[in-house]
DNA sequence: TATATGTGCAACTTTTGGGTTGCGCAAATT
DNA sequence: AATTTGCGCAACCCAAAAGTTGCACATATA
């Protein structure tokens, strides 16, 4: 199963996960401890962020640091590129082409 | 019910219909008629990402114009700002951090 | 006024996803 | 060598979400 990266942020648990470990990798025990969750359930969103490839691992002995990856996070500001212009334009163009549209069904 | 923008953005289908009307406001029959996909389908992918204020309605007659937000759609780019530096910066400083934990373990 | 069209709402089915439990394995510890 | 610890994997349960079907209602059109 391939994951989105999309649907990978989409959860608010694997968003933590990520604010965290863009600080400092951590072990899956080390994250369990964070949330009031168990570790179980935070290796699967471990693997689900792993599978998209937002995280590596690193291992060391028998644990594993996780760490973030800033490039795969990129994607998303590439994905939001289409959209910025049209934030940043205090003049709205939306307006405009709803007019547009009217017009011609007229 | 109220949505999450997280959340509204994992469906694949609701980021077409996000870049498409982007471009110019529609109808949901005209939208179901783009996709492959029954117009009810495509209704409820219309309330949950109006609910969180991804798009707007414009009634005209009885038909109702959807219209993109993207001041909602900034909320996105505001939370993706923290991890922005992360990927600006050539020099990795994750690798940095990974190797500070494992000197403190010793 | 009768009919067609565009839409939202509710009930139902199927699929997906988050969480738990139980297991096995490899590395550390005794 | 025996035990503990950290981890991943697989099976299962339950809740949520995606899609379909059927309906009601309001606005156009004949």
């Amino acid at each position: 199963m391939k994951q989105d990266i999309f649907q990978a942020i989409a959860d608010p648990t694997r968003r933590a996960i990520l604010t965290l470990i863009a600080i400092q990798a951590l072990t899956p025990n080390a994250m369990a401890e964070k949330f009031d969750m168990s570790r179980q359930a935070v290796s699967k969103h471990i693997k689900v962020l792993q599978e998209c490839g937002l995280i590596k691992p690193e291992q060391s002995g028998r644990e594993i640091y996780y760490h973030f990856n800033p490039k795969k996070m990129k994607e998303f500001d590439n994905w939001l590129a289409q959209f910025r212009t049209m934030w940043e334009t205090k003049f709205n163009q939306l307006d405009k082409v709803l007019s547009t549209i009217k017009k011609q069904k007229k």
